[in-house]
DNA sequence: TGTTAGCACTCGTATAACGAGAGTGCTAAT
DNA sequence: ATTAGCACTCTCGTTATACGAGTGCTAACA
């Protein structure tokens, strides 16, 4: 249970023990480590040493007598130390760029139920994509505009290039002329604040006693997080349920994928979380803090709209193409990246 | 294979069959039916019935001496004739409306995630709900606004309460006088029309030559569909994947879940078609389009918002409990017709 | 001390055989 | 037309068996 490092010929038994199972999904024996490591020992070695291996808590039998399966800390080793650079082959490069540039000019929903998609096919996971949340958004600027005697459009755009807009209902009857004024007001107060804090400020102004265009913006302060749908916006975009029930350990127990697709707060929770701001988070199998989870392995990135950030993941057994699939996700974080921040600024590559 | 009625008697049987097969998943002898039936005749008389609907297609045997289970034909025969009166207890009623209250003012796709939930909870199945096909809905109002030099804001609002915003790019700046003033001139134009409608409109009178506002509307014109989500906005949301992996007809094979969730166009098309206007659809395993989708059944209903219409439905196993499901559907597409309908009206009930 | 060949042992999987039980289909009696 | 009785069929669970993959151990070796 020592944190020393390991042999060479220790990682590589563990790699080629790795590599193999994420191939077969059957455990691996010793005679089939040396075939693959290119080690020049006998099975016998290879035996001994997975023994050490399986004493560090790296590997484990599944039952006495058969072939070694990663164990999750084996998984960690490997992603940690091991996995060498990330590579995402120049094939998958140039498909996710040309199906990227398509996208321009879409509205984020639709782009990021897109890239979801695009991942999912090419990890052949479950993709997820998370969108930013607004509450962090910066408002670049508001407008009201009266519908009728009672009803009032209302709409919101954030430098992130996010937009919102809603009806809402206020009691007076409202003109454009006043509307306008209020608007101008308005901007006064929220324009380049975060939308959480916006909310804020606005309860403050619309409870003094002298708010002028009371009528008008008490409504919209009142309903706020449900009109514009601020509070709960990080929307989840799920992609590829089928290569999860693709994959033999969840083949007969496939419950783990209708707990992850309905439940959205566990998921964003845990999408939330680990990610930092730049690197990708892979978290496995029993790290992850839901129960629930154990099982599966996450592999998320965040990438930058405005001052927000939102998420981009892949979900699977533990069993999965960590190198490939870290390296997909980083690559499509920097992607969208470069694609928010370029933003409607058109081709500037 | 004659389309005559049954008699009394068959009706009963096929209804025993059913009614047992649905609770018990298992094949139906002839004793149960005489216990549950109520039927004062012996089993052998009862085999001989069942043999009897077994030839017109009605029930099957699973294999030689088997007890039945009902086949498509069968689960047709009663919804279309047997099901009697739609049945939902007062318990969920009063849930649902009370549950529906709280989501008063809140925009239209929380709305239908929430009811989704509500409906999967309550039926146990895998539920879904269409956004109403913003195609067709009707404009109420649109906003110009001018952010900076190259951007703008954009907004609408429909006659069903839905709006739409987004930012879009154009070459040459615009000062709010203008861009007020093109506000008017494009509600005359678009005001009142489907968004179908509007786009083709607003293409033609931007390609006249001595078009006002060219500068500023042909941008937004060229953006529309991707701007304002049209054409592809009929969002559909999942709600209940659990419940699906639950029965037994998929616990084995799950893959059929995966099929659906990620095809939401195939889903789309279904729940698209069948729905009448006011009624409850259902369609039953092999009925069904998508070879993929035979073995499942759908429950459909819609509800109007304004001018166009939503569906939520239902989904599982052909071996479900249509009268409730039928019901809870029925019901729920009346409580939202008026939701939506009530509109912003506050309580109007 | 580290490595390796050889071999006995373990354990899962696949296959067959078997019995029990459920349910039908048929026949003959009512 | 209905039904009691009975033989027949088919599934399912259990047990027995053989097989094979793979290990762990021991002893020999560099």
């Amino acid at each position: 249970m020592t944190r020393a490092d390991l042999t060479e010929r220790e990682e590589k038994i563990l790699t080629a023990v790795i590599r193999d199972y994420v191939e077969t999904a059957r455990p691996v024996s010793s005679s089939a480590v040396v075939k693959r490591s290119g080690l020049d020992v006998s099975s016998a070695t290879v035996r001994n040493v997975m023994r050490a291996l399986e004493e560090r808590g790296l590997i484990r039998q599944p039952h006495t007598s058969a072939g070694r399966i990663p164990a999750d800390e084996g998984y960690r080793y490997y992603v940690d130390r091991l996995m060498g650079p990330v590579l995402l082959p120049e094939r998958d490069r140039t498909r996710l760029t040309a199906e990227l540039t398509v996208l321009r000019g879409h509205d984020l929903a639709t782009v990021l139920t897109e890239v979801s998609r695009m991942v999912s096919d090419v990890a052949h996971q479950l993709a997820v994509g998370l969108e930013p949340a607004v509450e962090s958004s910066v408002i670049e600027r508001m407008e009201v505009v009266p519908l009728d005697a009672t009803r009032c459009l209302a709409a919101v755009s954030m430098r992130s290039g996010q937009t919102r807009s809603a009806v809402f209902e206020c009691a007076s009857p409202a003109d454009r002329q006043t509307a306008q004024a209020a608007t101008a007001l308005l901007n006064d107060w929220v324009a380049g604040l975060a939308v959480g804090d916006a909310e804020k400020i606005l309860a403050t102004k619309v409870g003094e006693k002298d708010c002028p265009f009371a009528s008008l913006l008490c409504p919209l302060v009142e309903q706020w997080p449900a009109l514009f749908h601020f509070h709960d916006s990080e929307r989840v975009h799920y992609e590829g349920a089928r290569y999860m029930l693709r994959h033999p350990e969840f083949s007969d127990d496939a419950s783990i994928l209708g707990e992850i697709l309905d439940s959205e707060e566990a998921l964003a929770d845990l999408v939330r979380g680990p990610a930092d701001p730049q690197d990708v988070a892979v978290t496995i199998g029993g790290e992850n803090r839901r129960k629930k989870m154990r099982g599966v392995s996450l592999i998320v990135g965040s990438y930058r709209v405005g001052a927000t950030v939102g998420r981009i993941g892949v979900i699977g057994p533990t069993r999965m193409r960590y190198r490939r699939l870290v390296g997909l996700v980083g690559h499509l974080s920097g992607l969208l990246d470069d694609f928010f921040s370029s933003d409607g600024t058109e081709e500037r590559r």
